[in-house]
Parts: structure tokens; sequence; C-alpha cells
DNA sequence: TTAACCGTTCGATAGTTGTCGAACGGTTTC
DNA sequence: GAAACCGTTCGACAACTATCGAACGGTTAA
């Protein structure tokens, strides 16, 4: 069964705009975001998130985004991957990721 | 001079992204916006917000819009509108008004 | 198998936030 | 002027959140 999934994400029906809206409302998040637009998986070690924060705080902060419904995680062995739910998220909440990309 | 302005509001140009999506991941507060979306002046008296909340913490959500820069307020005697600040928001983050718009 | 590595989780902490009722100041109405 | 009204501010409080270091478990490499 994949109730074991390590990592759920929940489905795209029940993410609040609200949520996903909140999980944005963060410095890093939101940078996390920007960076992982393309909707490729990024590796969480990516030394490039220029972000001045311990690994248990990037770790929360994954989670959130995970929780919030706006990226997945994708194990690979000791690594982690980091994907935008892009397609899913521009269906549900057309032009908004488009929006918070647009530097404003 | 009008720095006596006793609701004074942030410049466009001071107005983080980050700071707006923060404001609008609050349920009350997105609610808010949603209904003042049209740009035009809504009274604070308004009974139509929909919000089971005492009048102390709808003034807090007040000011937190107002101060993230997506409010307005205009005084007219004792009673108050508010109004979102339509045209600047669209032309700082196009698209985002009308994201959070569109019901996902 | 031992060591190094990746990332999460735990426990703690300080700061922020949403909430309320009471009190207050300004405005309108009587 | 007195009373009613609108909305903010104040003080308090509980809940949440961002942060960290330490410890842990699983995976890979030596």
């Amino acid at each position: 069964m994949a109730d074991d999934d390590p990592f759920p994400i929940p489905d795209m029906a029940e993410v609040e705009l609200v949520d996903v809206l909140r999980a944005l409302g963060d410095p890093a998040r939101l940078q996390i975001v920007r960076k992982v637009a393309d909707g490729e998986p990024w590796p969480k070690t990516d030394d490039t998130w220029g972000l001045n924060i311990s690994k248990s705080t990037l770790s929360h902060h994954f989670r959130t985004l995970r929780e919030s419904g706006l990226t997945r995680t994708i194990v690979h062995g000791r690594t982690h991957d980091i994907q935008l739910r892009r397609a899913e998220l521009d269906k549900k909440f057309p032009g908004l990721i488009d929006a918070i990309l647009r530097e404003g």
C-alpha cells in the first residue's frame, strides 16, 4: 500500500487557496518555490537556495510546502528531490504561480 | 502635512510580494479582499463580510491589510470605507489579484 | 562493517499572531 | 450638551511558527 508513503501530499482537490497563500507568505518558502518553479525536481541539498538557515529549519519549510499542496518529494536513496506540482497547481489556481514569479 | 494621516499606506514601490501573500494567507482577510476586489470603497460596517469575529479582531485585519499594501482606508466622518488598491496592485503584481479571485 | 552522508524528527525557545472584551476618542444625532 | 454610534487601541492570552542544535535512521561509500 501507499499508506507507508513517508511524504504524503494532499489531493489537489482538497488543497485550499488560503493555505497555499500562507505557505507562500514566508521569505524562505517563496524563494524556494521560485527556484523550483520550472516544475523540475530539484535536490534538497542544492546549495543555491540562498537561504541562511539551518538544515532542520530548511526541512521544516520543505514539509510546510509539501503539506500545503505546493510540492512533492521524490526520494532517491538517501537524497531527496523537491518538485513543484506545477501542472496541477496551474489547473487548480490558474495564473497564481505565474503571478508570483513575475517579479513585482 | 499628510504626516497626520491616521491610516498611512505604504508606497506601492515598497510593497513586498511576500508581505502581500502573508496578508492574504488568512481566511478572514482573504474573504475581505475577495469582497472588495472590485476596487470600490466598501464600508467597514458592511454586515456581509460573513465573518464571525469581534469588531476588534476585524479592525486588526483591516490594519493588516492596509499595512501590507493591499488596501486603503477612506474616512467619512465617523464611518470608514475600505478599498482595494486594485489598479496599483494589478500594475505591481500582474495577475495576482485575478488569480486569487478565480475560485480554485 | 565501519564511516560518511542526507535529511527528518525532537525538544526547546523566542517571537509572532488571532482572538476577545473593555476602554477610549471622534462624530453625528437628538 | 447628552446620548448613540463607529471604529481603534489596549492589555491579556492562547496558539502557532520560525529557528536552532542534537540525536536519530536509512543509504551509500570505503
